[in-house]
DNA sequence: GCTGTCAATACGTAGT
DNA sequence: ACTACGTATTGACAGC
């Protein structure tokens, strides 16, 4: 949907913008939260009740999946050793290189190298483990630094994946194909919806600077038709006709026979191919 | 593939 | 310092 598309608004003195420009960027539930639990542990996936919905039909697919049972077969064996060298790769500012800045922060704040180290292994650990042999109780896994900037690199080059690139790029980092393309789908959605916050961004202070024009033309009009009811009809030529349409600052013309003219001819507005004036 | 939604996780902050 | 709560982010899923 282009902007001028959107924003194609003619103005002249019907201007008459009605309508709200507001539109719903957060979903309810996301206002209405529940108080969450509090995770001052790292393990919560023994402590974690079972989800309830989401997890039910999706378990058995993500079982299926042959690459994620090799996966999951060559590194519950090296989860340990793989995380240590995780942390081992990673440069001093990110000592831990899975979730985000924030955590890396509040790990810090927590102590030890040791305790670090125990809580990334830990996580690889539940990652990995996020669906057991009955495949019922799989909790959401952070992604790590690297796999994230991996994905965000590979989304920027392509924002689509055709099934050979999801396999490659689902190998490399290590995630089944299904993460892969989630991932990548939320990322569409997601960058849409920025998107569409922006424009709506623009559209509203379109919309404002409209409503103020709008309101001036009309004062304007109404300034104009008292002055012309209260003058005599001789003291009207030729200054009065000298006025500027504010929207275009197009002068309308002295030499018109028509007293009052705003422009020598009707003009539409779109205010995003006159930003400038209007935006 | 897109959209809407749920739910886990993380963080900030006010109150104690 | 600890806790409770509100909110933002994001991985995952269902339905289309």
């Amino acid at each position: 949907m282009g902007s001028e598309d959107i924003c194609y608004t003619g103005l002249d003195l019907g201007l008459g913008c009605q309508g709200t420009l507001e539109i719903p960027l957060k979903s309810d539930h996301q206002r209405q939260k529940k108080p969450c639990l509090k995770f001052d542990h790292f393990f919560p996936l023994s402590l974690t009740p079972m989800a309830t919905r989401s997890f039910e039909p999706s378990l058995k697919l993500g079982l299926s999946e042959e690459t994620y049972k090799a996966v999951t077969e060559i590194d519950m064996n090296k989860a340990h050793e793989e995380s240590a060298d995780m942390y081992r790769q990673a440069s001093p500012h990110s000592a831990v290189s899975s979730f985000s800045n924030a955590s890396v922060k509040r790990e810090r704040d927590l102590g030890s190298e040791e305790v670090q180290i125990e809580i990334e292994i830990e996580r690889v650990s539940s990652r990995l483990s996020d669906e057991d042999e009955e495949g019922n109780a799989r909790k959401k896994l952070r992604l790590t630094k690297e796999q994230s900037t991996l994905l965000e690199d590979s989304f920027k080059e392509h924002s689509t994946l055709n099934p050979k690139q999801k396999q490659a790029l689902a190998k490399q980092l290590n995630l089944r194909p299904r993460q892969v393309e989630v991932w990548f789908q939320n990322r569409r959605a997601r960058t849409k919806l920025k998107q569409t916050e922006v424009e709506c961004e623009q559209l509203k202070k379109c919309y404002e600077t409209l409503t103020d024009e709008n309101r001036r033309l009309q004062k304007e009009l109404q300034e104009l038709k008292a002055l012309k009811l209260s003058t005599p009809l001789y003291m009207q030529l030729p200054a009065a006709t000298l006025t500027m349409c504010p929207s275009c600052e197009r002068i309308g013309g002295s030499s018109s026979k028509r007293p009052f003219t705003m422009a020598p001819k009707p003009h539409f507005y779109n205010p995003f191919t006159h930003p400038s004036t209007a935006c």
